[in-house]
Order: C-alpha cells, then sequence, then structure tokens
RNA sequence: GGGCCGGUCGUCUAGCGGUGAGGACGCCGCCCUUACAAGGCGGAGAUCGACGGUUCGAAUCCGUCCCGGCCCA
C-alpha cells in the first residue's frame, strides 16, 4: 500500500529484542559505550556545511558538578543532538576552569585539615598540590558529563592553563596593553587579607550585619572645650584619617567647616571640610576620612587636593602595622584593634556613646573574610572601550539573550562598567607577561618569555610577580576552545560559535566579558544566543546550592534513577529558564515517562512483524484510511511542528511537555486503545496492515523527536525497530511529512467527547466494570449521525457500552437511561437497575448552561457590544446562545421525561 | 536606596485582550481489562495577590498598594 512497502531494504545491524522491564543501567552503558566506540560526536575536521557549535561553560575544578550544572548539559545536548540529526556538522566542545583562586582556597582548606599551612610550601610543592587537585576534580566532572550522556566531542577537551590558553592569554594580554586598554595603576580595591589578595568587585558580597557604631569625639584643635563628634565603626582606621567632612548643606556643622580638629592617639590636625557625598543622616552627620581604607574616603581625598596621603596602617593580612601605628598595637588584628581603639577613646573620655546598628558588610565571596579596602598598585582593563561593541551587538540582535528581559541587566551593567582589576596575588593562574629590566627600568609586555631588554638590551629582567585573574582567560572561551590564537583548525570551521547555555549568575563574570572579547579579538560575536537556565529547588524549595549541601551528587541520582529519568525531569514540566523544583517528585515523573515510552514500543513492536522494513515515510491515506489513522497523523503533525518552532525559541521545557502529551495521551491513551482491534487482525488485513503502518511510523518519528531528550531509551527502542543506519543518535530528524487534517481532529475529538461522557456516565451510576450496557446517541446534525454511525464500533469498545444506537431526533429516547447533552447532541447510557431516578448529572449541566446562556445573552444585549466587537466574535456568541438554548431545551425534555424534545420554550 | 522578576486549583506551573482558565504532582472513587499498577478510567479542586483605571469585553493592558524572590548600590 505505501511507500513502506516498497521499502524493501533490510534492517542495518538487525533487530535486538527488547526487554520486558525497563532497566536504566544497562541500557545507558551500553549506548555511552557504543557512541563512543563509534566515535558518534566527534566533530569532523574539515566541514563542508555551515555548522553548529556549542562551547560547554567549562566547569571549575573547584568542585564536582551540581544538579545544575546537569540541567545547563541537558539544554545544550538538547541542542547539539538535534543539529546533529538535522545533519549539520556539530561541535560540542568541553573543558574545565582553572578558577584560580577558588581552586586555591579548597587546596589551602583540604591542606590546613591536614596540618599543613599554604603559605609555609615552596612555590613546586603548592603547585603540585593545586595540579594534583585539578587532575582529580576534573576526572570527575568529565565522568560526571560522561554518565550524563552528553554528546560533547572528549577528542577537543581544554584547560584553560594548557600551553595552548597559556599562549592566548599572553596574546590577549600584550594586545591590549600595547593598546593602552591595560593599565598598572594605585587604586582602591577590594583587598581579601585571609587569602592576601586584591578580587574584583564581582567576587565581593554585601550583607547586611549587626555591628556597633562607635561615637567619637575629636577635640578642637585651639584647645577650645567640646570637639567635633564623629561617627564610626572602624575606630582603629582612626590612625589614617586626614579630615573630617560633612555635607555642605548640613546646618548643624555650618559653624564648624573650616575649623581644624586632632585625631585622638595622634598629634596630627585636620581640617573640616565639606563634600556632597557625605550623609548628613548618619550618625551625626560628620563623617573621619581615611582614605586608604575606604572607598568613599578615598573619593572625598580625591576631590579635595590640599590633604596628605597618610601612610598605610594594615599589612596585607590587614593587621595594625607601620609607622603610623603606636608600637602596643602592631600587629593587632582589625577586631582586636577595634576594640583597644574604643577602649582607649574610652579612657581619654572621647567615647561619647556606642550604639547597635545594622550595615551592610563586604566580604569576600571566596574566603568569607571582611574586604579591607585598600589603595594598592594593579593592574586594570579599561573597560569602557570594550563595552561599547558589545552593548552594540545585543541592542541591535546579533546577540540575543532569552529569556530577554535580561537585557536590561545586562545593558544597565554595561552602561556603568567600572575597570576590571585583573592582578591577583595568587600563585594559580597565568602570570602577567610584564617584565621590567633592572637596568634601564624599562617595563613591557611580551608574549614570549623575554631575555633580553628590548630597550638596553640588558638581560636582567624581573616578571611582574603576579597572575591574572581566571576570568582573563575565560572570556575568551568560545574562541580559545577552539584553538585561537591559532588560525587554523577548529577556529576556523567552529567559530563563532551558536549558544551559550549558562547561568545568570555569571552573566557579568563571564558572558558580558566573552561578548566584549568575542568582539575585540575575533571581530565576532562569540555565539549568537545566550541561553539563561534557573536555578533548581529542593524539596522544601530551597534554591539548591553547594553552600547549602541540598544537590546531590549526579552520579548518584543517575545510579539511582538513570541519566535519561534526570534529564527529563529537568525539562519537564517546568520551563529551564525559570526557577523549578527538583526532587524525588519530578524525578518519578521523569521515570514514570520512560516506562511509558518503554512500554509503548513494546507493543508497537509486538504487533510489527519481524521482516517490516523501516519507516521510510508516512503510512499514504485515502478516502478509506480509518478516522483514528488520519487523526493521529495530524496530531503527530502538530507536535513535530511545536517542537520544532519551541526548540527554535530555545524553549526546551514546551517541546519535551509536547512530546510527553503526544507520546502518552493521544498515542498510548487514545490511539492505541482505538486501533487494539485492528491490530488484533478482526476488521482485517488491510486495515490491520494501515494500524501497523501507522502505530509504527509515529511511534518511531517520536523515538528521533524524544532522542535529544533521552537519549539512551530512545537509541535502545530504535535498535528494536526496524532501522536503516548505525546509530540514532546520527539518524535524521524528522521534517514536515505530513500535515494537519482539522477536519479529522474535530470528528476524532467528538467521538473521543462522547466516550469520556459514556465512561462518565458509567462511573455516575456505579456501572461494573465487566457490564456492558446499552447506551444510545441523538446527534445535533446529520453530518454528526454519520460520524456516530461510522464510528460506533471505537465508541462501543472504548467506553464498553452495547450496543450503541443512533436514534433520530424524533425518536422515542429509552426509558430508564441516564443521559447527557453535549454540543454534539445527546448521549445516555441504561442505567443498571433499569430504575428512573432523577438525573443528577443533568440537572447540574443544566445549571451550568443555564449560568453560561445568561452570560453569554447579556454581553449580545450591550449594544456597546454589538457595535464595537468584530463582527466573528459577535457572531460565536450568537451561535453560542443558539446552542446554549439548544442543549437546555434538550435536557428540559430529558428531565421532564425519557421522551423527545418538547417544543421550543 | 535603585532595578528586575513573580504572585493562577493543596503544590509546581501553562495561558498574556473574547476560553466552559490547560497540564503535571498530590487528593477522592472504581479497576491487577495479557504493552504498561512506575498503570487504566472517572472525579473533585482556582472569586487568576488587593484596589482602582482603560476597553463593548481584562487572569491577560495601565496605575497604586501588599507579599515573595533575585540583582545592583
Amino acid at each position: 500500500m505505501g511507500p513502506m512497502s516498497a521499502a524493501e531494504t533490510p534492517t542495518s545491524g538487525g533487530r535486538t529484542a527488547l526487554a520486558a522491564r525497563f532497566e536504566p543501567g544497562p541500557i545507558e552503558r551500553r549506548w555511552q559505550a557504543a557512541w563512543n566506540r563509534l566515535a558518534a560526536f566527534r566533530a569532523p575536521d574539515r566541514p563542508k556545511e555551515p555548522t553548529f557549535t556549542l562551547a560547554l561553560p567549562p566547569p571549575n575544578v573547584t568542585g564536582v558538578l551540581t544538579i545544575g550544572h546537569m540541567l545547563g548539559g541537558t539544554v545544550m545536548d538538547v541542542l547539539v543532538r538535534r543539529a546533529r540529526m538535522q545533519g549539520r556538522p556539530t561541535l560540542w566542545v568541553p573543558g574545565v576552569d582553572h578558577a584560580g583562586l577558588a581552586t586555591q582556597v579548597e587546596v589551602r582548606r583540604r591542606l590546613s585539615k591536614q596540618g599543613i599551612r599554604f603559605e609555609t610550601l615552596s612555590r613546586e610543592e603548592a603547585l603540585g598540590h593545586l595540579e594534583r587537585w585539578r587532575e582529580e576534580h576534573q576526572a570527575q566532572i568529565r565522568a560526571q558529563l560522561e554518565a550524563g550522556g552528553f554528546s560533547i566531542d572528549w577528542s577537543r577537551f581544554r584547560y584553560t592553563k594548557d600551553s595552548l590558553a597559556s599562549r592566548a592569554t599572553r596574546e590577549v594580554f600584550v594586545r591590549l596593553y600595547r593598546e593602552g586598554l591595560i593599565y598598572r595603576g594605585e587604586r582602591m580595591v577590594n583587598w581579601d587579607p585571609r587569602l592576601e589578595t586584591a578580587i574584583s568587585d564581582l567576587e565581593v558580597v554585601h550583607t547586611e550585619e549587626e555591628g556597633t557604631l562607635y561615637y567619637v569625639r575629636y577635640p578642637w584643635a585651639d584647645g577650645s572645650p567640646g570637639g567635633m563628634e564623629v561617627a564610626t565603626a572602624r575606630p582603629e582606621t582612626i590612625l589614617g584619617d586626614v579630615a573630617i567632612a560633612v555635607h555642605p548643606a548640613d546646618a548643624r556643622h555650618f559653624a564648624d567647616v573650616g575649623r581644624r580638629v586632632r585625631v585622638p592617639f595622634t598629634d596630627r590636625i585636620v581640617p573640616i571640610l565639606t563634600d556632597e557625598a557625605i550623609d548628613p543622616t548618619f550618625g551625626t552627620g560628620a563623617l573621619k576620612v581615611t582614605p586608604r581604607h575606604d572607598i568613599v574616603d578615598y573619593e572625598v581625598f580625591r576631590r579635595h587636593p590640599g590633604l596628605p596621603m597618610p601612610a598605610e596602617i594594615f599589612d596585607s593580612r590587614a593587621r595594625l602595622n607601620g609607622p603610623a601605628v603606636p608600637a602596643a598595637w602592631q600587629g593587632l588584628d582589625r577586631d582586636s584593634a577595634r576594640e583597644r581603639a574604643a577602649e582607649q577613646l574610652e579612657r581619654e573620655g572621647l567615647l561619647v556613646k556606642r550604639e547597635r546598628f545594622r550595615h551592610s558588610v563586604a566580604r569576600s565571596e571566596r574566603s568569607e573574610a571582611v574586604v579591607e579596602p585598600r589603595l594598592s598598585v594593579q593592574w586594570f582593563v579599561r573597560m569602557p572601550p570594550l563595552a561599547a561593541p558589545a552593548i552594540a551587538a545585543v541592542r541591535n540582535g546579533r546577540i540575543r539573550i532569552h529569556p530577554e528581559r535580561w537585557n536590561l541587566t545586562y545593558f544597565r551593567w554595561m552602561e556603568s562598567i567600572e575597570d576590571w582589576c585583573i592582578s591577583r596575588q595568587i600563585l594559580w593562574g597565568h602570570p602577567i607577561p610584564v617584565y621590567r629590566c633592572r637596568a634601564c627600568r624599562h617595563e613591557f609586555a611580551s608574549v614570549d618569555e623575554p631575555t633580553q631588554c628590548p630597550s638596553c638590551h640588558g638581560a636582567d629582567l624581573a616578571a611582574d610577580p603576579d597572575v591574572l585573574d581566571t576570568w582573563f582567560t575565560s572570556w575568551m572561551w568560545p574562541f580559545l576552545a577552539l584553538g585561537w590564537p591559532e588560525p587554523t583548525g577548529e577556529v576556523a570551521h567552529y567559530y563563532p560559535t551558536q549558544v551559550l547555555v549558562t547561568g545568570r549568575d555569571i552573566m557579568f563574570f563571564w558572558v558580558a566579558r566573552m561578548i566584549m572579547a568575542g568582539l575585540k579579538f575575533t571581530g565576532q560575536p562569540p555565539f549568537s544566543d545566550v541561553v539563561f537556565t534557573g536555578m533548581l529547588r529542593d524539596a522544601q524549595g530551597r534554591r539548591m546550592s553547594k553552600h547549602l549541601g541540598n544537590s546531590p551528587d549526579p552520579l548518584d541520582v543517575i545510579r539511582e534513577r538513570g541519566a535519561d529519568a534526570l534529564r527529563f525531569s529537568l525539562t519537564f514540566p517546568n520551563p529551564v529558564e525559570e526557577d523549578g523544583p527538583f526532587g524525588p517528585g519530578p524525578l518519578d515523573g521523569g521515570r514514570n515517562f520512560l516506562t511509558k515510552l518503554w512500554n509503548v514500543g513494546r507493543f508497537t513492536l509486538l504487533h510489527t512483524p519481524p521482516d517490516t522494513p523501516a519507516p521510510r515515510g508516512p503510512p499514504v491515506l485515502d478516502s478509506g484510511s480509518a478516522l483514528e489513522d488520519r487523526w493521529i497523523l495530524s496530531r503527530y503533525a502538530r507536535t513535530r511542528e511545536e517542537v520544532e518552532l519551541a526548540l527554535d525559541a530555545f524553549d526546551i521545557s514546551r517541546a519535551a511537555s509536547a512530546l510527553y502529551q503526544f507520546l502518552w495521551h493521544d498515542i498510548a491513551d487514545r490511539y492505541v486503545e482505538i486501533v487494539k482491534d485492528r491490530l488484533a487482525g478482526t476488521a482485517g488485513a488491510p486495515s490491520q496492515r494501515a494500524a501497523r503502518e501507522t502505530l509504527l511510523f509515529v511511534t518511531e518519528r517520536v523515538l528521533r523527536l524524544l532522542h535529544p531528550f533521552v537519549p539512551h531509551v530512545t537509541e535502545e527502542l530504535w535498535h528494536a525497530y526496524p532501522h536503516d543506519g548505525e546509530l540514532l543518535a546520527l539518524a535524521s530528524w524528522p521534517g514536515a511529512e505530513v500535515s494537519p487534517d482539522p477536519a479529522a481532529e474535530e470528528a476524532e475529538g467528538t467521538v473521543l467527547e462522547a466516550v469520556r461522557l459514556l465512561r462518565n456516565l458509567r462511573s455516575e451510576e456505579t456501572v461494573p466494570a465487566e457490564r456492558v450496557p446499552p447506551a444510545w446517541t441523538v446527534p445535533a446534525t446529520p453530518t454528526l449521525a454519520k460520524l456516530f454511525a461510522e464510528q460506533r464500533g471505537t465508541i462501543e469498545r472504548l467506553a464498553r457500552v452495547h450496543p450503541l444506537t443512533v436514534l433520530d431526533p424524533g425518536a422515542p429516547r429509552p426509558e430508564n437511561a441516564s443521559s447527557r447533552v453535549a454540543p454534539f447532541g445527546e448521549i445516555s447510557l441504561q442505567r443498571p437497575g433499569g430504575s428512573a431516578e432523577a438525573n443528577g448529572a443533568l440537572e447540574r449541566e443544566r445549571e451550568k448552561l443555564l449560568a453560561l446562556l445568561e452570560k453569554s445573552r447579556e454581553r449580545l444585549a450591550d449594544p456597546g457590544f454589538r457595535d464595537r466587537a468584530p463582527a466573528p466574535i459577535v457572531r460565536e456568541q450568537e451561535a453560542k446562545v443558539d446552542e446554549l438554548a439548544a442543549r437546555i431545551r434538550r435536557i428540559d425534555a430529558h428531565l421532564s421525561r425519557g421522551g423527545s424534545p418538547r417544543q421550543e420554550p
């Protein structure tokens, strides 16, 4: 009959048998091994067609992957696998990130548990520990990604500290240095005194904390009684004061401006000055100015050129230190020093009062130490020139962010971007490629390790002691991962990438900077779409985080439930771009769906003779085709279309939902139930064959469409199906082979609605499951009467009624039947006892319909509605009134007696 | 302090100008009917956060407020 019978090609590889019970473990291991063996995910070296590239956001070697990473991985794999099935040369390039500071913190912590102090290690020993840590975690991360079934090209694995990355990092640094976009300067930075390094503002977290506010009196310099009262949270920094500042409009202090006070603990005389930055509502409205240890104070200092810069009073661990510090206080940490200062002030009668207050405290994200703002010499990248093109790229749509609303956040940050502090005083990172000649003081940047000074040719060179912020390498990831700056190879064929999938928490750290780097160094946006995934919440609704420790190890979940179940639970039913729940509930959902898929597959194969060829195309329909065949193919056409549109819009969950609904409800619950008789052969061989072909076709196509989501189970099933080709992973993505058939959908919809109503009546009348009572229907139109006559068998079987009699509108209604009145007409079921009781369902239905009728009539009675509403809407409303009125008349007829409807009320 | 997002059945959510407000989980009832009890069938369950406004018509658009979450300062 169809093209299928012509396709006699034997299946390659042969069909495998299917286990009766779905066991994910062995299936997943088998297919992961097969994909690996066949190098299924190895991207071609010199592709001809347009490529699809995705760079895996390189996980930090700091730790191992969380369930959140699995969500991102699943989203990426769905996109990558579809692209591959669509026939595009596809590269998913993996890697890990050395995460300099974070990793050093972890290694430091581990060593300290073993009683080893990191700082006492030699450089080589320390690097050895770091390297070992990285290898362990890299291996674990890879194992996790492999267990997830992600179609990654492992042959192209990269590491942000490998030699090529090192070269790329140096190239980029040198280029920016020479263009004047990298500079070294003395500026306020966020200093982490525990890790003894500068960190960027993005690595600082502000938390509301309880603290003490000290009111301190600074005596007048001229010896007059009293003094200037100042509120401060940090009396220990009084040693670094250079002024007192008040707001220029603060009337309380008008008279004091210009006077001078003595700084407690010192002999220093400092002025009282005004500055707009002072918050007059804080404390007394007078603030001490300590330019080396406060960002705002530093700004005030810069606006008042006459002030002297005092000596630093802290060392790199934020202990009091230096010439300005009294001998007794040398070496005290900030907290002890604060106490000591307060005591001393109290003794000297300068402490007016202490007050508890809540204030925002800046802490290092890495060490949780309170950040010490510190004036120090660091390397910076000048950001505004890099940001401008990156803003434009998003604004003009060359790069699209999903969900789109994050554009706002992106723009706001980019438009007020600060220079980026890229130097770190740690070990684990790329050295800053800047050298100074000890002979002539010449400073220069160099991609290669220099042997002599380019200026005086002296050989006594000093390398910069600092290393670069990790993000200074990561921001190049999309092209670095493809082998840049080597001009050949992947970067030539696979750059730019298509999509970046990541969490929005690293939008500034990484995404924005990648866009800047891509545009700056390759002249192209590094990707065209950015997809932000949401955060997962645990069963209690808390966000999953490493910190809370409430994210299970993906490997454990995979071992217990399977990678496919995990993947499906992450994509269905909650949108991947929003925060969503994760836990046993969603996992069960995933597993249940897979079981359903498995059983639908088994059922299909049960009705697929051994010599059946792989379905090449849809069964050919003709006027004699069964309604349900036309219907399921139509539903398939719509489902396929929706999956396609959803995936094009990166709406992974909508695609998963569409497939879930189609497979479970349309195929399993309806189509299969309808065609069971035909499959058994009771309707003759041609009908049996048509049902077989249709079922095989739609389920086979579902396997293809579902493969990107749940690759293992679909691969397993596909190999048990008649198939051509070695792997489903490399099979073609379905195109538009069939079109929607609205007529079939409407007709089958009516049939299924009749079935539902009869089942409903059965349930209400508590008809035992084994009873098959007679039923009647009075269709509203001759067309519907024809439909019911044709589909009688289907309704009888699904609703378990017999016989279903189609009555003329004028015919007398059966006695002792329980009835419903639907838009398509009346439908009745014989009561089990044959008794004539009040029909509760009909009464309730009548009331409901009456309310609806009332609403529609009111609407139509409103002249504004008739005048202003579009004609189709008015007509719709009129039709609705007619339909509802007709149904109510029928109900009334039923309620008055079991006879024919009365005349117009 | 500024900004963004969200408030829809018990829970998670879809819908974003005309719906009888859809689904999933949970719940209730019936059913081990040979693909599937990790299942089938049926059902109950929502004044769409509050108040105003725009409109013939608002869950949907606008405003104010309340409550959550996140980000920035």
